[in-house]
DNA sequence: AATGGGACCTGCGCGC
DNA sequence: TGCGCGCAGGTCCCAT
């Protein structure tokens, strides 16, 4: 559920909050969550070393730290970092100098922490296509150029646009009036130019919103974002449309659960 | 190249 | 009330 928004929100969050404290020991509940190097080494590495840079990459968090190496979390679908704070469903606690406690929850235990030399060279981190922030139009219609996938899973594809997951894929397509069904190749110069620009706008708002609170994922202090109250689509099920009445539609799509509007995308 | 599945996991809401 | 099951959807991996 973190996608684009939700990490930039925690992002900035982080910056204000534990830039420049230093962390005193970590412990880690739940050694499964510690993807590199092992847990016991992951703890030792991280006591004394402090937080200088935080770092967005896609849907990728980088704590950039006083000993030259990076921690890297992704939250994959139900992370949450708490700050200050711990609770009984945290997996890992980081305690800094002050007192004050990062908490990564994570009710399935997706969330992958790595401590790493260069994050960049993360074989995930290499292969990511850019952003939609920083991608012009020329190059996302080069993606889209011949392709017959369909455009959502395409939208959704790392390697070819990073940062897009199933929910913002779901409300731009909406307010670009685009089946999520069709063939990537199929769309008309306006079509792309439509969803290219929908795409930036519809991540944008999110972030003024901090985010969309739906199942699992809070800010940094605990408290929901409000962007879902803005969905079109998104979660809306049987619902009218909010343009044509018409009853929201949800389907299996790439063995995603896709919500649309049956009579506004084509 | 594209697509479809399963795996990783847990907890919620549903139907019976 | 209790139980089993489908479902949530980011990423990787394998098969067709």
């Amino acid at each position: 559920m973190p996608e684009l928004p939700e990490v930039e929100t925690i992002k900035r969050e982080l910056e204000s909050a534990i830039i420049g404290k230093t962390i005193v020991s970590v412990v880690v509940h739940n050694p499964t969550v510690i993807r590199q190097p092992s847990p016991e080494k992951f703890a030792h590495a991280l006591a004394g070393v402090s937080i200088q840079r935080v770092l967005r990459k896609a849907k990728l968090l980088i704590l950039e730290l006083s000993n030259g190496m990076a921690l890297t979390i992704h939250l994959k679908m139900t992370g949450q970092l708490i700050y200050p704070g711990e609770s009984s469903q945290s997996r890992v606690s980081f305690q800094f100098s002050d007192g004050k406690i990062l908490a990564l929850n994570d009710r399935r235990l997706f969330a992958e922490l790595r401590l790493v030399g260069d994050w960049r060279n993360l074989p995930f981190v290499r292969e990511l296509g850019p952003e939609p922030f920083d991608c012009t139009f020329d190059q996302f219609k080069t993606m889209l150029a011949g392709r017959k996938t369909k455009i959502k899973p395409l939208l959704m594809d790392q390697t070819v646009i990073s940062g897009i997951g199933n929910l913002y894929a779901a409300e731009a397509l909406f307010r670009s009036r685009i089946h999520p069904g069709r063939a990537a190749g199929d769309l008309s110069e306006q079509e792309m130019q439509k969803l290219f620009n929908e795409i930036q706008e519809t991540l944008r708002e999110a972030i003024h919103y901090k985010g969309s609170s739906v199942d699992q994922y809070v800010q940094l202090d605990g408290s929901a974002g409000t962007y879902n109250e803005h969905h079109m689509v998104y979660g809306r099920e049987k619902k009218p449309c909010f343009i044509c009445k018409t009853p929201i539609v949800r389907v299996a799509l790439g063995g995603r659960g896709t919500y649309f509007c049956p009579h506004c995308q084509k």
